[in-house]
DNA sequence: TTCGTCATGTAATGGGTTACATGATTAC
DNA sequence: GTAATCATGTAACCCATTACATGACGAA
């Protein structure tokens, strides 16, 4: 997990972990948030792996400064070549290690690095996925509706109403997805010529 | 989590881990699930702290039967004393620990069992929490749009959506709360005049 | 000079999961 | 009899969090 996204963000940029942690926030948004109590260590092991390298930052750069006794300069990190392939082994998995519900938002948010094949087929299997489990919560409402107690049915119906929700999103994703893919004009990256499917219409 | 989840089922009535889980599944809805990994280890800390007592179930009941080597029958739980106090401890959690992502819906699952201004402070709580969020995102959203990805930039957007979402639900949560509360009378079960959100119209 | 925030890190802990192992009971 | 599902449990692991410790740098 954070692993894809440290590698799909350093792909974008190098950066150094406090920065990796402010970019994290943007890019997952709600979807979630790492503590540097695990970001560090991850660094530590990519580096270990030769996924990254340390790349002197601002604070070593000025030139011939006295040697720091500590040396806690900002640690810049970058993508090596085998980080590269090792991102893009990531960003290719499309089975539930992508469309589970801790997993599908960090796919997500790196979707403009991966291979539109493989987005579609991230989002219809978790669309699915949310299907099934759409069925499950229905039936089982219907099946224990009376004998449930007030507030647990309103937890399971708010429950039921979010998994809807986040199908139907689902659903014009995919539909939007086809659509680019069909017309291989245009479309070479977010911001065509007008304003596109950016509009934040009426739903 | 898991305790007061197994804390509160069993309040309403004894039952063996198995059926337990499932229970929890019924109760919790989309929100969690617990593996029975995590579930008989559970079980056993809060015998042995003494929340819980096993109390013999079917197969045992069987009267003479003969001494059963390994003796596997189903092992019903039931609340003590104990577990009672420390159940009534949980659900009058009031702070962050109650309204939190991850324990929120164990919280909201038993608010049956709960006092309603402890309920009341509990919806609240998380409600500015996520008012909070909400905030954050979309300040977050407006700084970096044009520079964001339109994968990221809609997973942004899906994530402001559902935190708005659950805050419309959570005020509509607290007004009926309210409500029943300066109105004593009445109000014994669900069955509200109008129907509102409960319509689960043609798919 | 003191406060906030930038910046890096470790140790202890936590709360679960997966995979495995076992066996009883029920339905066909 | 055999498959499904009910039923209980353990061991190994995982992926993170919290709390802590340290220190540089800029602004008030």
């Amino acid at each position: 997990m954070l692993e894809l996204a440290v590698l799909g963000l350093l792909n974008e940029a190098p950066l150094h972990g406090y920065e990796l942690r402010q970019r994290l926030k943007a890019t997952l948004g709600t979807f979630r948030a790492f503590s540097y109590g695990s970001l560090y260590p991850s660094l530590r092991r990519m580096k270990a792996a030769g996924w990254i390298t340390e790349d002197e930052g601002d604070a070593a750069v000025v030139a011939g400064a006295p040697p720091l006794t500590g040396r806690r300069g900002k640690v810049v990190y970058k993508l090596t070549a085998d980080g590269k392939e090792r991102l893009a082994e990531l960003l290719a998995e499309a089975g539930p290690s992508a469309w589970e519900d801790e997993t599908f938002g960090v796919h997500f948010a790196f979707f403009g690095q991966t291979d539109p094949e493989v987005r579609v087929r991230i989002l219809e299997g978790r669309r699915s996925r949310l299907e099934e489990r759409r069925e499950g919560v229905a039936t089982s409402i219907d099946r224990t509706r009376s004998r449930l107690d007030r507030y647990t049915l309103q937890l399971q119906e708010h429950g039921l109403e979010s998994v809807e929700r986040e199908v139907r999103w689902l659903t014009e994703l995919i539909e939007t997805e086809r659509r680019s893919a069909t017309t291989p004009r245009a479309v070479p990256d977010p911001a065509p010529p007008h304003t596109t499917t950016t509009g934040r219409g009426a739903p």
